[in-house]
DNA sequence: AATCTATTTAAGCATTTGCTTAAATACTTA
DNA sequence: TAAGTATTTAAGCAAATGCTTAAATAGATT
């Protein structure tokens, strides 16, 4: 047996001061890494990457066009858009029936960095 | 009752081009939705943010490290660096019992042009 | 007011995710 | 080769996700 719960493991040759410097690391960063790691996990879904990249390219799009598009039913969409509305990423303008979707501003970029790259 | 099946909505007045165009936009880019949203949705997870913050300041770092200074079980850091290698964010390397685990250059550059984003 | 269109919300369900504990590997050293 | 350390894998389970259908809202038109 070794000390506390029986998952963990000895290495007496660790590095005291590394891990007390990533400690320290996650403590400053913590907002950070929850706000990140949300709005990542919204945009870690196909069809809503899909919806940020045509919010894009066209502007602004209602529901019933993106089902169109996506070829889903529309409450699929809806849902998605809900998420990626209460995560802050779109914003919704009525127009008569019909209510258009465009990205937050401060999403465009965002999603434009991420976008940019090139994946093997 | 409207065509097709029951929840689609009629947009008469609709832009057929512009959805032509989006159907487009979704094709041409359909590859790098899968590869992009797989490797966000990676990243959505605060957990895995966070190991891959620490690698990256860190250089290297093995499983119990990370268990200790997420405070962490072992096997459940052990379940989310499989997800980051299988998904080629990082890769690891064996000095004696010890696997160390890495960053892949290639993500470097991706998850720093995300993690250097402010986000309000 | 009654109806229609666009959209959301609710409820139900199958799948996925992420943890836990316990058992299995891999490498090292006595 | 036996025992120890580091790590992974497996199994089980609760919670989250994402779809479906059906019902509820919101605004426009008759």
């Amino acid at each position: 047996m070794q000390k506390g719960d029986n998952n963990s493991c000895v290495r007496i040759d660790r590095d005291i001061t590394q891990i007390n410097r990533a400690k320290a690391i996650l403590k400053e960063n913590s907002d950070y890494l929850v706000k990140h790691s949300s709005a990542l996990s919204l945009l870690g879904n196909q069809v809503r990457l899909s919806i940020v990249l045509l919010l894009k390219e066209e502007t602004k799009l209602c529901v019933c066009d993106l089902a169109e598009i996506l070829e889903m039913k529309i409450p699929a969409v809806s849902q998605h858009l809900r998420k990626l509305k209460d995560g802050g990423i779109v914003s919704s303008n009525r127009n008569g029936t019909v209510l258009y979707y465009t990205m937050v501003d401060e999403y465009v970029t965002f999603t434009e960095n991420i976008l940019i790259q090139e994946l093997v």
